[in-house]
DNA sequence: ACTGTTTATTGACAAAAGTCAAAAAATCAT
DNA sequence: ATGATTTTTTGACTTTTGTCAATAAACAGT
């Protein structure tokens, strides 16, 4: 699974220190619709996704939901600019599904820095992902139209297709909700 | 001057710490059209930009420039995906004018990390920054049409605009030429 | 199972954006 | 300064995408 975070395999834990870091971290189960965050209030944790998907999502001065990250198995949720400084979220995330979580709190995850130095390294190492995700998906929008943006999603995230209503696909996408479900009735 | 980066005030370092860290970074000239970094190169220095601009791009299949980012005077050159992990970068960055900037290389940014704990942080904040620049620019693709774009565009970089070639603006914006070009004449 | 609500589809049309090609303007190198 | 090259503008046209509104379908709560 080469889309799976794995601590120890990708970024070289000990056992000691995958032994210190899990006892940092909890187990949490989100129900379908239940926020792991909520905009206005800072994000005081990070959260791994055992299992299930979350959805980001913010609004515009209009109230229309827009989308910005799906966050699927495997894959950590940190709210870069809520959780590292400590602000108020302008983001919501919210369980598409019943979710399973591992969820570590600032300060613990703070601790984890001095106690593990190579928490360090992970962090930055996360920090580049994301970061490379977002220069993928900016370039998306650069060079590709409505049509190829949607099957690329489709390839990338094929479960994603199937749990997660099309309006909020569409807002994903950037593509009128119309237009969408004309595109894809084409496939 | 609000966007420009002061490692006194803005990260808190300590005078002794500055002194550390200045020693570690070399002043730099770039010549307009030189390059910083080149496609299939590893990133070795972090760059700080004291005064000019410069630009990142990458090829398509079809051969063509694709703008990714400006760098500003007053905002740090770091090529994620590159620098952090030392992979060959897939994009390039050139100087749009002479400028000067402090560049450090990776060897001597590992060691700023021990000796000065705090460089820990300013990195993770400067991610911070790059990220909520991503996020922001992201949405406005999700939610601005091509005008609203390039009118968000002028008004978050007016030197860029007197720069830069409209080309370059047109695929860092995601518009064809042709189209920019008339959306201009109209204002 | 029924009702209200949300979500998705569809049609008719409008607006936005892209394409191709040619001309004009600006820039560069000698 | 001049010719070559690159960049920008413009016109005529096409394609893509959005808008509005109505209908259909799916879903949720009782």
């Amino acid at each position: 699974m080469q889309n799976k975070i794995d601590l120890k395999s990708n970024f070289g834990l000990t056992h000691e220190e995958l032994d210190v870091t899990f006892k940092s971290y909890s187990p949490e189960s989100m129900l379908a619709n239940q926020y792991f965050l909520k905009q206005g209030f800072v994000s005081d944790k990070i959260g791994f996704v055992k299992e299930g998907l979350l959805r980001a999502f913010f609004y515009t001065e209009n109230g229309e939901e827009i989308t910005t990250h799906f966050f699927t198995t495997g894959s950590y949720i940190i709210s870069y600019g809520s959780f590292n400084n400590q602000t108020p979220s302008k983001e919501n995330i919210i369980a598409v599904e019943n979710s399973e979580l591992m969820t570590v709190n600032y300060q613990k995850q703070k601790e984890l820095y001095l106690k593990i130095p190579q928490w360090n390294q992970i962090c930055k190492d996360l920090a580049d992902i994301k970061s490379r995700e977002m220069i993928e998906r900016t370039a998306q929008f650069q060079t590709l139209t409505a049509t190829e943006r949607y099957n690329l999603f489709c390839a990338d995230f094929p479960e994603v297709i199937k749990k997660v209503s099309l309006r909020h696909i569409s807002s994903y996408l950037g593509i009128d909700i119309a237009t969408l479900s004309r595109i894809r009735k084409k496939r």
